[in-house]
DNA sequence: ACTAAAATATGACAAATGTCATTTTTTAAT
DNA sequence: ATTAAAAAATGACATTTGTCATATTTTAGT
């Protein structure tokens, strides 16, 4: 199980800015902070479950968390990366429908769970939040179906070329400045490329013997970034 | 251009039940229809187009469209389809953002044009509404996510079955009960699975050969549907 | 530091899919 | 009904990608 910490409060959350709940006011923040808990989730752990029914709304306070969902030979399927003041969950709470994808922690994660009722009650009041959520949705919307056209036309050196720019634009650099700011193995790149593990494997180290990215690890570097952009195919 | 036609009343409008504007009660609907202009897109014309600002929201009245975007090198991509009743370009308008994909009529269809400025007015207004559109938008989401890990995950012959029942579930079946009621060409319905035309035409030819679908020029019966449903690596 | 297990890397090959050329069929215009 | 154009169908082949086997490297636990 998740283990409850202490639970800071939403006034003085330092990712609230990033998140829809920026529109809210001091003293719904205050609330706010009374309806929620906070919990660690260990690398590895579920935040949610596919199949699950939602209970809550869930607020990256710190960490790194995957959605995901298992395919049809047990493949798993990256479809989302959430990063610090994300908020997840909020598709299949909003629709009362089962969760269609996991969340996963990639790596030891804090996160604020938001009790249902309340969250529900705060958006009867509040069209301007409700507003903020249908707008994040829709962007959500909009960059799967880019996703989609990425699968349909792209062939897998392209596709992983991207993986690598979307880790990038997600997560940004560590602070070596070139460094991309996120461990994913090798399979978890290709759960999200879809493709297999080796295929990805094999233009990881062309991208590296062609100097465009260098690999120590698992740690990725970005050397030429417009190279990169180019194999990926995209053009800025 | 597309042609103004007589503008019928929303209240009586027999296939708006199915659509989120059935959550406004009677005086809203007579709002609505003075608030709004029907045209009539012939087939191939677009009621909107990628990269253009919307300025109101498209309500099918009767016909077929399809929403699509064009890719890397020109290939078109189908991402979404709309059939009587349904609303488009919601996304876009909600986020007041330029459409990413464009709306062309598959064959003629008339389609209400709902002015921007009062959408917004009524969504001030409306929680309802607003709550159902993001529930709609929710729902699309789910579905291109299951489109991706289709795409991912699936080889072209499940995809051009699953192509098959997703035209069928959309929009049914002819009178006679088997024919799939929609005409796509060869070529629309490879941009709906991610392949080649010469692809799509042989996996057609082969269901055709395995008597699990009847081919005659562009329309197509299905013959053995739990057949079709396993040949597209789907359990029901 | 040592060892077992897991992850990464690489080669060889098979399978799937795309591309191009050509033929056949269908469609639409006169 | 005739004909030209477009779409569909098919074959041959090239390319891409997946799969399996195996080697190498990294990681984690003692």
């Amino acid at each position: 199980m998740s283990k409850s910490i202490d639970n800071p409060e939403c006034l003085f959350c330092n990712t609230r800015m990033h998140s829809f709940f920026n529109v809210l006011d001091k003293s719904q923040l205050q609330l706010l902070t009374q309806h929620k808990s906070c919990a660690i989730f260990k690398k590895g752990q579920y935040v949610f479950n596919e199949q699950g029914l939602p209970h809550g709304l869930f607020c990256v306070n710190n960490g790194k968390i995957k959605l995901s969902t298992i395919g049809f030979d047990g493949k798993e399927q990256i479809l989302r990366l959430a990063k610090s003041g994300d908020v997840i969950g909020y598709r299949a709470l909003i629709s009362n429908q089962r969760y269609h994808c996991s969340a996963i922690a990639i790596e030891d994660s804090s996160v604020c769970i938001i009790d249902k009722n309340f969250f529900f009650q705060t958006l009867e009041n509040n069209n301007k939040l409700l507003f903020e959520i249908a707008k994040k949705i829709g962007n959500d919307l909009k960059i799967a179906e880019e996703h989609i056209v990425s699968l349909s036309q792209k062939n897998v050196r392209e596709r992983v070329a991207e993986a690598l720019l979307f880790l990038k634009a997600t997560y940004g650099f560590a602070p070596d400045g070139q460094t991309i700011n996120i461990t994913l193995n090798r399979e978890e790149i290709a759960d999200y490329v879809g493709t297999s593990t080796e295929s990805t494997i094999r233009f990881l180290s062309e991208f590296n013997h062609e100097k465009i990215i260098e690999i120590s690890g698992k740690k990725i570097k970005i050397i030429n970034l417009s190279k990169l952009t180019k194999t990926a195919n995209l053009m800025d």
